[in-house]
DNA sequence: CGTTGGATTGGCT
DNA sequence: GCCAATCCAACGC
């Protein structure tokens, strides 16, 4: 089997991690012996100095598995009804991480199209909380380990031509950090992908339907 | 194809 | 109470 990227990776700051992260690919072992897999194509980091980030202001119930060590996952509830996921980084008690936002699902796909409902392979796991109803991730898996443990890890994958760097998705405060990684004109991506989106070459009289 | 608002729980002030 | 690291359907053009 593909190696697993190993403690060191994710022992160093999120915006460090973060653009390192993307062409690997998250594994998750299912009860039944199959496995479902996707290519990493766009992430956030997230620091505890940083006030969009859950760990500023400290460790507390629900952010703790970002206080613990590297290389664990951590899961959290959001909007009342989506779960996202993501990657502790930096060394113990530091409190960072990186958030999973999108993939290119590799394996599994009927798998995860089963808990998705009818949707577009493409729509799979573009968006965290997508990505994480695809792999079925809740608070269960919160705290696993990716470099040890036998659900859930990261192994080596191709590694993009090109990223861009954009500001985050969703934040509010601190916003204008760009910490938003993304293969560059990835298709399974969640947001922009280029840095200014181009005109539409309409030549002479568009046509009505486009 | 763009924008807008509702869903719905729980974490923290 | 307030509002969130989101998603989706409905609308208008």
């Amino acid at each position: 089997m593909a190696a697993h990227l190993p403690r060191t990776f994710y022992a160093r700051p999120a915006p460090a991690v973060a653009p390192d992260l993307l062409g690997h690919v998250l594994v998750r072992s299912r009860p039944d012996g199959s496995r479902l897999r996707a290519r990493i194509v766009e992430v956030e980091a997230y620091e505890p100095y940083d006030r969009a980030s859950h760990a500023f202001g400290g460790s507390t119930a629900r952010n703790a598995v970002m206080f613990g060590p590297p290389g664990r996952l951590y899961v959290y509830f959001v909007y009342g009804m989506h779960h996202c996921m993501n990657v502790v980084t930096g060394p113990p008690g530091h409190g960072s991480a990186v958030l999973l936002r999108a993939a290119e699902p590799l394996e599994g796909l009927e798998d995860m199209a089963r808990r998705r409902g009818q949707v577009a392979v493409r729509e799979l796991c573009r968006g965290p909380g997508r990505w994480a109803e695809a792999f079925d991730a809740d608070r269960t898996l919160n705290g696993a380990d990716l470099v040890a443990g036998p659900d859930v890890w990261i192994e080596r994958g191709r590694a993009p031509t090109d990223l861009l760097a954009t500001v985050r998705i969703g934040v509010t405060r601190d916003a204008e950090r760009r910490w938003r990684f993304v293969e560059e004109g990835s298709r399974w991506a969640s947001g922009p992908v280029r840095l200014s989106v181009s005109r539409p070459a309409r030549r002479a009289r568009s046509r009505s339907s486009g």
